[in-house]
DNA sequence: TTTT
DNA sequence: TTTT
């Protein structure tokens, strides 16, 4: 009796994070700007720029992981979804995400932003270990209904 | 060159909340409920709720402060926005919300939920002394771009 | 490396004809209005309806043909497709459906339209004989590809 | 009490058509193909494209016929319309088109497809001679109630 | 053919 | 805090 729909065409912040699960479900990460131009009082024209922390798992995050790039452009359709987590100092956050159930690369051949990778073929796969995201906590209760990842969240 | 578009069917967790701007901009707030069913590991049929902070300015504020109510479902269209805050402690914050664009009240009639009031006409107007919303932090520095409010945000 | 993306939410013009292929699968069908107000030239509030085609398949249908019927309002998700045909005078005709992927009841309770039936309960399945629907013609050369009903549609 | 919302990410198939109606109201028209990937029956991947005949008006029809071509890629906002005409054979015809609302250029600097302008100046101005479009039928009876164009429009 |  |  509902529907929570985002669609988003934007460009990434950095490459993704690609990590797994312990019970081995791909889980990728990415953060998406969105700009908006608008006329300030003096009637200059500013940009207003948003992040979006999207989230896209298993099939469709290998995919992710493997072809996305810093600076690429691209549609997602996903859902909101806010997750609360204590930081550091036991103090309670809140961070809303998109969940991503499509994904479409946009402006193909030549319109890959300035990311470190320009070419169609997969992006190298960095190691497990220097792929720590920054911006994203980590999930301590995690609890995806659809997916069931019955387990910790590597992020 | 991006896209930045929400859309939700869901029911009001409260009455709305309207406020004005120093300058006589409307302002309504509402947190709207979607929720999802899904299996959990035993196969129990689950429900998931989603609870969303909305925004709406000036005309569409109006009318939602007007006809909307706890419980009533709406359809709502517009855009993922997160703002920060520093809280009592200092902290700082950062909260999301849906900047409505387009609002459409469904299941017109028979469909008021469990609110308090259930007739087509305007909701009466509560003072502003009793407006003060709890969940929605104050703006402190506030820039929405295509409407300029050009002053302190009341909530 | 597209999208085709449609969103309705309108009332049903007539309860839905529920078929099925040759190999067994279910395809329902049925008109859905959507209006529009306007001021015309003499500053008049008028409203224009349009009418939407909307076509869905195998489980979706099945639950489109029990649960829906004539004034009830819902939600569509789905893609634009265009087919042609030949029509009894060997002219070739196109027409353009909504091929629904996702439907949800809007307006539960007391929302159920000027229609015969107004319980939440499944309507009551008609004899196929009566089911004929005048309004979209037959598909002569389908090939629906998420799908693949791999023999004649039964309109 | 109703939503009618499409949104495409395609590519034109031609230059777009620009042309005014007699009270100066600007329209632009081109069909945009979306395309889906599917397994047919051998599990071959085929593609099946869509063709969407898309309307623009005033200043967004000034903005398309300038910038967009042939193969280029963009995102579309906006709602279906079904209109009829009669065909020289003095038969009813229907037509659906997409009115746009929202356009957004994609993949901007060299995903300029297979266009015959590449550059992100505004396309030269062919002469409205030549500008006869073979594929969208004429309004005869035309009649879009938010932007009132009073008269015959040229397509 | 629906609905407000 | 809603709704089914």
């Amino acid at each position: 009796m509902s529907v929570n729909k985002v669609i988003l065409v934007g460009n990434l912040g950095k490459d993704p994070e690609l990590r797994y699960t312990p019970a081995g479900a791909a889980v990728a990460t990415f953060s998406l700007a969105t700009s908006e131009r608008y006329k300030d009082k003096e009637g200059q024209s500013q940009e207003k720029t948003e992040w979006h922390n999207v989230v896209a798992w298993r099939q469709l995050a290998e995919i992710c992981g493997k072809y996305l790039h810093k600076g690429k452009q691209v549609y997602i359709e996903g859902k909101i979804q806010t997750r609360s987590y204590d930081d550091r100092d036991g103090n309670k956050k809140y961070i809303t995400e998109i969940v991503a159930d499509q994904m479409q690369m946009l402006g193909s051949k030549g319109n890959e932003g300035g990311g470190s990778q320009r070419q169609a073929e997969p992006r190298q796969q960095r190691p497990a270990a220097s792929n720590q995201s920054q911006s994203t906590p980590a999930y301590e209760d995690f609890a995806d209904p659809p997916f069931n990842p019955d387990d910790d969240i590597p992020f």
